[in-house]
DNA sequence: CTGAAATATGTAACCCGTTACATACATTTC
DNA sequence: GAAATGTATGTAACGGGTTACATATTTCAG
C-alpha cells in the first residue's frame, strides 16, 4: 500500500482555492478570509498535508537547518556542547546537522561544502584549521566555539591561557614545589595556550618544568605520568591539559600507590563528568560547557535573522571546582 | 562583496552547451563527447560551480541525508554509536542529521516529520515508544538500534536478557551469596529485561533479592547503593543495569570504605569507557557498540539502495570483560 | 458619491536541478 | 543501400513550494 503524500496543489483543489491561498494560510501571511482559512485548514487535515521543506528551501534559499562541526563526538567534552546547541535551535524550529571532522581540515571543508549545497542556514564550528578564506565564499553565518580561529569570525570561548594559569597557581598556593604538566596535542591551539600558561608561571617563579605529551587521551596520559614520575620521583603535583588526561594521571598514581592528594596533587581542565566519576574526584577548571553551547547557538540564530550582535568574541568565565585531588 | 553562486544554467552558457549536457557531465550518465566534457569541466572550475543538492532532492525525492534519533547524546553510551553510523554513511556520500528525543515520543514524531519534510533517505532510531503505526505513513527505511520496538522494523541489538543472566551468573560463580541489583528506569525495555534476568536467576537459585532503582544515573545509583547497603549489610555483590550506575555503586563503596572486590563485587553492563577510567576498573558485559552502529548503518544503506537484507533482526554477542571489581 | 486604501484571491513566473523525448548524425548489419 | 543501432546534444516539462503582480470587491474618508 503506497501512501501518497499530499502536495499543496491537492490541498488547493480539495479546498477549492488557489495554491497561493493555501500558502498564505500555512505561513499566516497576507490576507485570507476567516472562512477560507477554515476551509483550507480542513483540507490540510483531511489530506494529512505537510509542507515540503525541500521545495520551500529551494525557493527561499534557506533550510531551517543548522550545521555543527566538531572534531569528534566521542570526546566527552562535545556531547554537552552539541546538546546545548540543539536545545536552543530546536526551540526555534531548526534542526541540527552533526559532523565529525577528526580535526581534519579537508573533512571540515567537505562538510562545509555539503552544507552549502543544502542551503544550511548557519554553522557552528569547533576547529583549529579553518580560516577566513575557507569561509569567505560560503556566504553562511558562522560561529566558532571553544576555539577562536579568526578574529573576523565571532566566537564563544574561555580564556584558556588565563584559566590555565589559575590552575597552576592553585597548585602553587597549595604548597606544591615540583609541578609537572601533561600537555595536549601540539596542533590544538587551546592545548598550546594551556601549556604556555604552565611554562610562564614556572618561569616567573623560577621553578623547574616537567612536561610530557599526553595527546588529550587517558591511556597516553597514564603512560606519560609513569614516565614523569619514574624520572622525577619528587614531583608533587600535576596539571593536565584536559580532564581526560587528569583521569589518566590519577590512574597512574593509583597504580603506583601514590596517595592523592597527600603525596601528589592533580588538577585538570574542562569540567567534564569524568572528573566526578572517579575517586578521589578531580579538582578542575570547569568551563560552563552547556552555557557556552547555548550562547553560541543564540549568537548564530541572531546572525541568521540579521540581528548582528555587538559582541563578537564572547569569553566565558570558568569555575575552579575544588574537589579531592588537591588540598585547599 | 556579495559572492554569486553559479547555477547549472550559467555553466551551460559559459561552456556553450545545454543544461542537459552539463547535467550529464556532472552525473557521468548518458552520452557526452570527450571534448564537450572537457569544456564543461573547465566551465565548472571557472565558475566554481557546485550542484545544488536542494534542487536535486526536490526532483529525485531523496536527499543523501540520513537521520539519527537517540534519547540523549550526553549519555556516554551514544556518542560511539553515532560515530560509527557517521563513519559508514559518510563513506557513501551521506550526511547525518542528529536528534535528541529525550525518550519522548512526541519529540521523536516531530523529528520524524521534519525528516520526511526534508526527503531524508533513511533513519536510525533508538526508541522505546515507536511502533509500526508511527512509521507506516512515513515511507522511509528505518533501522532500530539498541532496542527492538517492533518485529516489522529491522533491528540491531544484543540479547539483553541472556547477557544480563550471564552477568549475574558471573557473580554467582565467584561465590557471591547476597547479590543486589540496581535497576534502570521502568519504561526502558532493556532495563526491564536486565532486571528480569536478575530476578529469574535469583528465583531459580532460591536466593534473596535486593533491588533498588537507580534511573540509569550515577548519582542516583550511588544513593540507591547507600540505601541498599544500609539496610542489608551482608550484601556481597551488585549487578547494575548499566555501567553508569556501576560507577555510582563503586563510588558509594569507596565512600563507605568497603573494599571492592574483596568485600563486595560489582558488575556493570554496556562497556562504556567510564568503566576503564575508575579504579578499580569495572567488570562489565561489553556490547560491541561501534560494531553495532556500523552494522545498523550498513543495513540502512542497503535498504535505501533497495537491497533488502535477509536477516532482519541482528543480535550481537557481547563480551564479559573481567576486570577489577570482580574476582575471577 | 468618488477615489484611495484595505481586503481577498488567483495566475504564473521562479528557485535549480533531472530526465523523457525529440532530433541529427555516424556506424553497423544483412 | 536501407534499416537498425549507437552516439551526441538540445528542448521543455517537472518536482513542490513562494510570491510579485493582476484583478476584484469592500471599506472609508472627504
Amino acid at each position: 500500500m503506497m501512501i501518497h503524500i499530499a502536495t499543496i496543489k491537492e490541498v488547493a483543489k480539495y479546498a477549492n482555492v488557489s495554491v497561493a491561498t493555501v500558502s498564505r494560510v500555512i505561513n499566516k501571511k497576507g490576507y485570507v478570509q476567516k472562512e477560507t482559512q477554515t476551509k483550507v485548514e480542513e483540507a490540510i487535515k483531511a489530506l494529512n498535508y505537510r509542507p515540503n521543506n525541500v521545495a520551500r528551501s529551494l525557493f527561499k534559499k534557506q533550510s531551517k537547518m543548522i550545521g555543527y562541526i566538531v572534531p569528534d563526538i566521542t570526546n566527552p567534552f562535545f556531547p554537552q556542547l552539541v546538546r546545548a546547541v540543539e536545545d536552543v535551535t530546536v526551540a526555534q524550529g531548526y534542526t541540527t546537522f552533526l559532523c565529525n571532522s577528526d580535526d581534519n581540515l579537508e573533512k571540515e571543508l567537505m562538510y562545509l561544502n555539503k552544507m552549502a549545497e543544502n542551503y544550511i542556514d548557519g554553522v557552528i564550528i569547533v576547529s583549529n584549521h579553518m580560516n577566513e578564506n575557507h569561509l569567505a565564499n560560503l556566504q553562511i553565518p558562522v560561529v566558532a566555539l571553544d576555539r577562536v580561529f579568526h578574529e573576523s569570525i565571532p566566537s564563544v570561548t574561555i580564556d584558556n591561557y588565563r584559566e590555565a594559569k589559575r590552575a597552576v597557581m592553585h597548585l602553587v598556593e597549595n604548597g606544591c614545589e615540583k609541578i609537572a604538566h601533561i600537555s595536549g596535542p601540539e596542533n590544538i591551539i587551546n592545548s598550546q595556550l594551556r601549556k604556555k600558561a604552565y611554562q610562564d608561571v614556572m618561569m616567573a617563579l623560577d621553578r623547574p618544568m616537567y612536561i610530557s605529551e599526553g595527546h588529550y587521551q587517558m591511556k597516553t596520559a597514564q603512560e606519560a605520568t609513569f614516565r614523569l614520575l619514574h624520572e622525577h620521583k619528587d614531583i608533587d603535583a600535576i596539571f593536565t591539559g584536559n580532564d581526560v588526561m587528569a583521569v589518566g594521571a590519577l590512574k597512574a598514581c593509583t597504580k603506583l600507590g601514590i596517595k592523592v592528594p597527600n603525596e601528589l596533587q592533580i588538577i585538570g581542565f574542562d569540567g567534564i563528568e569524568w572528573t566526578e566519576t572517579v575517586s578521589p574526584e578531580i579538582t578542575t577548571i570547569a568551563q560552563p560547557i552547556y552555557e557556552m553551547g547555548k550562547k553560541a547557538a543564540t549568537m548564530l540564530l541572531n546572525r541568521i535573522n540579521g540581528n548582528e550582535e555587538g559582541q563578537d568574541h564572547i569569553v566565558f568565565p570558568t569555575e575552579l571546582k575544588m574537589r579531592e585531588t588537591t588540598k585547599h
